[in-house]
DNA sequence: TATGAATGAGTCTTCATTCAT
DNA sequence: CATGAATGAAGACTCATTCAT
């Protein structure tokens, strides 16, 4: 399963012949079969594989005591990767990416639940955050644009995903690893500009876009 | 050209036979041959046609006198691609990713330089919008903290485009549509909320995630 | 085609590779598969071919002026072919054998077709017999023991092709031509006795089984 | 051996692997070699399955004091297990069909040795019905077509055997279990008639086909 | 004896590419 | 320039058979 996910993160699905696969574990190819049954399964192992790795990661993130310190560490994490990333993408990007050109859609589905399993651990750090630090306003949550009205944990979770998709794919297609550390640092940024705007508190500190 | 182009975008460059694309462009194979050599021009000749219809929009949006409203006005035409990207990425973005894992880099420069030529486009918007509001201060280009530093167009260019990958990944991933829209929408009040931020001019609204 | 069924006969389906056919007809493996997409239309496109010899034959029989000499000329055609039916049996009863062994029940109801196709032409020529050689009686048609009762062209027509099929069997298994030659004469022998019996024309001669 | 012989019956023997087997008897793969050196072996381990079945079949019917009630046992028996015969075909019959395509003919001699061994069983009664009945008539043995001629036991055995391969294949083809019934009761009647012909005692029932 | 994993040769199928007309 | 057939090199997948334990 690891030789898979390395191997299909490197070559991409469709360029991965199972032969590489197989040479890559060390296995006979016929061996692979004994446990994959298809192609697809190989994928969808790799995916699992993935999964596995992020929750290692983020159970090791967890032992944080702060929400925005395990949010900020996730990210120095992802700039740790940024050779990696700038030579194949992101590992789950890249492969949701081919997987969403299929007709088929029973292997996307699970490329979009390791994402979402990803957004859910970041949505679970905004409420906490929010939790010791909101000033418990809840007015205007009609109005999106309001800014003194309280975040959503999940749009800022997507912000935050998105924001790694994004600089990860550019890293990639640039083939420049400083992609992922001048779009890491404005997200570092970002994350510590996060609290809750109010008129008495107005926000001082550019928290978005970076401003360097 | 277009057919390519649009067979190579839903179905992903290695998915792609040529008889897809001479059924799509309904001519028959041994005639695509006639004009691209190899599947690689097509490619390549795919990759043209999205720089063909990225020069037309800029174009069009090079009319409009502020170039923080061409930005706005560029944000506002992804969002109305969200049906599309939700369902096949960003063109040139997933395009990018798939050669990016080739061996041989030949093409994947080329894709490269797609995205680049887009980058240009937004850092000329930015720079034009620094010229016409900033306040000349160039101190602390050392710190790339400093909020009262000046930004730097390219970086802002980096994060739009980014931010643009991210986004259709995501909408992609999840294949939800409405994810253009909301981080659309943020992208729009970022571009809105960049000005020169000065100890005398502080940042009053929230430039950067949405924070509904 | 002519080489698709020639070889699926003498080794059967599954035991015939496409390069099996591809090498009796002396094209290119690849080349098959521009006019046959699947290895199930090849088997196809040998019933068809089957077909095709069968109605062949019957047009020419067809020419005959008497039901019963047609009848005897097709029994004679099968004889001619004992030594191929010695060692590969029926082409359209071994397919259909084979092709009866399939979970999946497309190709199998094709090869009934082609049998219930020569059963069809052989219950015609019997109600043609009837025709010139009834004598009127339909009398007991409940009692299908009853001596005087008329002929069902169809049972007539089912015996002779069981016939034919379990002779080429038997002929097959034993590896021994002779048996067609045996159990032909006594299909010939029967066809000849056949005529209405009626009290007062009992059946002198002995119509149905071997008495040698 | 039994999970072997039914498997092979239903499936065929290149459709059915190894692992069918083994499945169908409820052991491990590698247990099947240790008892059967190879797949062939296991084919002849469901014909000596079938022979077994069969020998256990005829003893039975030994039991019937009289020759012709033996036979029409038998041809009861087979009609009985008509839907059967009706999906799969007769299992010797079917086997011997498909071995008959292998080059090497090893295994497909025993298939033939098994419907040998009907044959012989059913000439035997053929002869014994001889002795109680014949007339001692053994003139004309030469010319095959005198109807006062003495049956050949040989010759009935395989008229018999070979339309009970006839019906189960048609059965088969035609998916209709209706087939064996109706040829069956031919063959009943057939063997009823069997008799001794002679000028002095003409043959006044209908031997042969049935004529309803 | 029993077990389940290992092995690799062989089969169907696809497809980029070529070519004769 | 156009066309449709030809070509063969892969690649996914299967399975009889072996083998270590």
């Amino acid at each position: 399963m690891a030789a898979a996910a390395r191997v299909l993160h490197e070559q991409g699905i469709e360029r991965t012949t199972l032969a590489d696969i197989a040479r890559e574990a060390d296995v006979p190819v016929g061996n692979v079969y004994y446990y994959f049954k298809t192609k697809d399964e190989l994928v969808q192992a790799a995916l699992s594989e993935h999964t596995a790795h992020l929750d290692e990661l983020t159970a090791r993130l967890d032992e944080l005591p702060d929400p925005r310190d395990r949010l900020k560490a996730l990210v120095r994490a992802w700039v740790e990767q940024r050779d990696v990333a700038a030579r194949y993408g992101c590992p789950t990007g890249t492969l949701a990416a081919e997987l969403g050109k299929r007709a088929d859609g029973t292997l996307d589905a699970e490329a979009g639940a390791v994402i979402r399993r990803l957004l859910d651990w970041a949505a679970r750090q905004f409420r906490e955050m929010r939790l010791s630090g909101a000033n418990g306003n809840t007015d205007g949550a009609d109005d999106p644009y309001d800014p003194y009205a309280p975040y959503d944990p999940d749009d800022l979770a997507l912000t935050l995903v998105a924001g790694y998709q994004g600089m990860s794919l550019m890293a990639n297609a640039l083939r420049d690893p400083e992609v992922m550390t001048r779009e890491g640092a404005r997200l570092l940024h970002w994350l510590d500009s996060l609290q809750w705007a109010s008129p008495e508190n107005p926000l001082k500190h550019f928290p978005g876009p970076p401003h360097q």
